[in-house]
DNA sequence: TAGTGGTACTAAGTTATACAAAGTAGCATG
DNA sequence: CATGCTACTTTGTATAACTTAGTACCACTA
């Protein structure tokens, strides 16, 4: 799917608090995540600006782990404020993708 | 429902084409369509700056009619150009909805 | 007739977010 | 020692919604 961006404005952001709040994770295993759930366009930059963001705003704790495999990662994990901010983030796209939902109904009535 | 504002980027444009899709208008009632529509703190300079966004990609046809109101108004219908780029919006937001909806489906699962 | 309120459009400047592009660096394999 | 995958960082750009303020038409009324 093409130029999705504008679309993604606030979406990802939540889907990164989604997937930090399943389990504790890092910016690389994000991102292929995130290519895995259908945001195949999403690359780095975008997730690691959304991260120092989540961290700047105090909603991730971060702990640094070496790898097997290459540089040491940082992993994150959602504290409670960081909770709060995902239901808030459910709680909001329920509603517009509700009044989108009620708006393409009404269209082909 | 507070501080949607992200989340309506690409989406109030959207909204927009499928108002003036409906039916032939202008502005000021779009504004009170979508606030009716439940975004309700949508303001007029949110709208008008859609509207000549949309007129500056030839996505509609540009109507001036008197009001018996008060200024005379612009009335707004699609092209050609803009109901294709109504059914791209639909599209993707199809798209991303399901994403998000798959998302938040397997996170209680 | 001055004031208020609803109708209707315009325009300048701010902010937030995704994206593009480039770079640094560790490690394994051939 | 070059390539490729892993992993993080940084700088800059584009876009869209929002804020704020203003212009202007009209009807009603105190």
């Amino acid at each position: 799917m093409e130029n999705l961006t504008e679309l993604l404005k606030g979406v990802l952001e939540g889907c990164v608090l989604e997937i930090i709040g399943r389990k504790e994770t890092y910016g690389y295993e994000i991102v292929k995540t995130l290519n895995s759930l259908g945001f195949e366009d999403v690359v780095e930059g975008t997730v690691y600006t959304i991260l120092i963001r989540l961290e700047k705003n105090k909603l991730v704790d971060i702990e640094k782990k070496p790898s097997e495999k290459g540089p040491p990662r940082k992993f994150y994990s959602l504290n409670e404020a960081g909770r709060h901010e995902l239901s808030l983030f459910w709680e909001k796209w329920g509603y517009v993708s509700s009044r989108l939902a009620q708006l393409k109904e009404d269209s082909h009535v």
